[in-house]
DNA sequence: GAGTAAAATGATAATGGTTATTATTACCAG
DNA sequence: CTGGTAATAATAACCATTATCATTTTACTC
């Protein structure tokens, strides 16, 4: 079902071999210093592909929307991942890890977000 | 600095009173059955204003482009709020908290996302 | 190798959420 | 009232992503 491709090839090759979380934009231009007639459209669309397939990950943006919550004290939300929608979590904030992270890397670090994810009990098949 | 106006005022009201995480359509929609003739624009102004000055969170799309991850296997990550770079955080995952949010809400819980926010070595003031 | 069907590509148009622009209106101080 | 400025409505612009489609490439069979 999967061709290979000399383009699927050197996206791979390119994704691969950075430690950086490149936007679809970036991995367009490295990959045109190869195949200088790679269209970005491709890119995208191998990037779809690898992520349905579990290959890679996508960051940001994740679930479509941008979605807004009137809570502005910090909390932890579920993101459902057929319908989409979003509930709150009543579960108690770790800031230890924060402080953990902090220590470990340098950076400064003022707060986390943590979204799990899965099906909600609307979408779950029995 | 900052006038008051009833659409400002309703889009407020809205939002306080609401449990769910809408999106700027919806709150769109809400407010227009108040104030038929308000503009999604404004919407968009002030949710963004909101959102600068601390009173309300805003999910999903968070900092702009989507990025991409060569590394599938699920790892935690730090993203920068002043140059929006993103870093791989070596940090355990805490599969429990998983079992145990599954517990209390009754969801299928496949994973989590977890993402520290702060300002990494190059751009913290010293 | 030649033939062939399915998949992948490149080029480009379309989509859709968000932001910018601009002329107009509403608010407030003096 | 009047001048100054923020906020608004309407609309255009923006821009990342997706869809479309004719053409090319791949894998497979004979």
């Amino acid at each position: 079902m999967n061709r290979r491709s000399k383009q699927r090839e050197a996206i791979v090759r390119v994704l691969k071999g950075t430690k950086s979380h490149p936007t679809a934009d970036w991995v367009y231009e490295q990959v045109r210093k190869e195949i200088p007639s790679i269209s970005l459209g491709t890119v995208y669309r191998n990037l779809k592909m690898m992520k349905e397939q579990g290959e890679i990950l996508e960051l940001g943006s994740a679930g479509g929307l941008g979605r807004f919550d009137g809570n502005s004290h910090n909390h932890y939300h579920f993101r459902c991942d057929r319908c989409g929608r979003v509930y709150d979590i009543d579960e108690p904030i770790d800031r230890t890890i924060d402080q953990r992270v902090a220590e470990r890397t340098g950076f400064k670090v003022s707060h986390h977000r943590l979204e799990f994810r899965g099906l909600c009990n609307d979408c779950r098949v029995e």
